[in-house]
Parts: structure tokens; sequence; C-alpha cells
DNA sequence: CTGCCTGCAAAGCGTTTGCAGTTCA
DNA sequence: TGAACTGCAAACGCTTTGCAGGCAG
């Protein structure tokens, strides 16, 4: 549970807005609310399936952009593998390892700075949330040496 | 014409390292020389074929890769789309807009504050130009006022 | 009962790979 | 000459889409 938001708050977002609340939309929000963040939609899917049984994956991605349309989540994409979808309101952003292809979480008050200059330099409203940074891990660079 | 970089330069690296040099290495060479940095694969591609006849995407493809290990040149995944390849030392990371889809360049020191807060709480090693940060430029968002 | 939502399968995009033939050194 | 390189086509991973049926409201 790495979020604050419930699957119950989920439910009455999707319903306030005239979409209809069913057992696959349910077992998406429970994987959100669940979760610990940055989960691709096959994980997603996967976890999906332990609850609810056929759930095509293609109904899963459909859920998720509905839960984005509706300002519930949204998915940063890490490079050269699939998106990651999280919740909104963690205040954080994502930074990926391009040797192991792990995924962490960054404050995103880091971004503060690198905003306030793209935006007084060339007008560029970053968001930060939206693509993962790449570099290499603490761990892969020990490795590495 | 966006860096120093000269095809002439280019076949000697690949020489040196005991590659063969090759008509559609020597067009891939001369396209990326006289860009502007940022194009994706397919427009290499295309501009390939527009110097030497059926030059296929694949092969385009092995010799990005070739001369990105060979230290010539780099990738940048974009977010949604294709990535982009450009010649290295341009001393110079992009951002991409989610709205309109271009590709902007911005200077590498605009990442040194991030990439010290993230190496001294993490211990992660930023690449700035391995990814793309989003966001809206500043055409798209004065439209979307 | 109506039309939003779903599962399935197929297509899409960007990229990689296997293989037989070609070409550079 | 022979290893490196190439074109073609097929496969790949991730995601989207078309369609006929199913279920929420």
């Amino acid at each position: 549970m790495s979020s604050t938001v419930t699957v119950d708050q989920i439910v009455l977002v999707v319903r306030a807005h005239g979409k209809r609340v069913t057992q696959p939309k349910r077992a998406v929000a429970h994987v959100l609310c669940d979760s610990e963040g940055h989960l691709t939609a096959e994980e997603i899917s996967l976890r999906v399936d332990s609850l609810v049984e056929d759930v095509s994956p293609s109904t899963v991605y459909r859920i998720l952009e509905e839960f984005e349309e509706l300002g519930l989540c949204e998915h940063t994409h890490t490079g050269h593998g699939a998106a990651v979808y999280h919740l909104v309101g963690g205040g954080h952003a994502h930074v990926t390892c391009n040797v192991c292809g792990g995924t962490w979480q960054v404050p995103t008050e880091f971004f503060d700075g690198l905003a306030e200059q793209l935006h007084s330099s060339q007008g560029f409203h970053l968001n930060p949330h939206h693509v993962a940074l790449a570099g290499i891990c603490r761990e892969c660079a020990a490795h590495h040496l």
C-alpha cells in the first residue's frame, strides 16, 4: 500500500464520471492500491488474473487508459522496456537502470531546478512523471568496476 | 551539420576497429553528420535511401548499433514514439513534447543538479542522454490555453 | 433493455533476428 | 578467398483495435 488512495475512492470517481464499475476494474484498482508503484501492464495483468478469472490484457490496458483519463493513474516510459503504471499523487518520479532494468522512485523535488531552467530558457513545461530517466544503479555500478 | 564529427573520422574509427567500410555505412555516417541530430531510424533510413539504393531498415539498425558500440553515436528514447539517434559529443540532452511529438535539445548542464542529487541520495549514476524527458512545449502550451 | 464493457484474435508499431547471398579487405 | 556484411522476410515485445457477445445500470 504505497498510496493513500483506496479502491473505494477509485470506484467513486469512476461512477462520478458515468463509467461503469466492473469486476476487472475493481481488480485493477485493487492491484494498483496494493502495489509499491511502477508495475508493468503485464505484471498488473498477472495480479489481476489471480483475483478475477479470464481478464484479458487488452482489458487491463483499456482500464488503465480510463483510469488515466480520470486522473487516477499515469504511466511512465522506462526506455527499452514496457511502461510502468502507478496511482497519481505519490509525489515521485522514476529512474531506471540500463543494466539490470530496475526502476526506483525519486522525489519530484529533485526535478524542480531542471524544470525551472527548462521553463525559463525555452518555455518548456516539464512533466517529470512521464518518462523515467536512465542511468546505472548503485549495485550495477559496483559490479562494473 | 550540427556536429564537428566528419564522415572521414567515422570511417577511420570503423576501420580502426577492424570493421569494414561499406556503402550503407558511409551513407548512414553522412546522414548523421549532415543532420541536426534527433532523427529516428526510419528518417535515417529514408535519407540513406536517397543516397544509396536498396538499403534495408534492418541494415540501418545494425549500422547504428555498430556506431553506438564504437562510441560514435547514441540513441535516446522519447516516450511513446521511436528512438532518435545522434552523434555523441553534442553536449546536449533532449526533451519531447507530449502534444506535438517534437524533440528539442537542452544543455547537459541543466541536468547537473539532478544528477548530483540522484548520486548522493541513492548512488544512481544518471545518463541524461538515454531518455528524453517529457512535457509540453511553448507552442502547444499556448494553444492549450 | 440499452449501450457500455469485455474477451478474443488480429493488427499495429518499432525493432531484432535467421538465413542465404553478396562484397569488402 | 573467406569472413564480414547485406537484403529479405519473418518474428519479436508492447500496445491498440475490430468485432460479436455479456453484463451493469
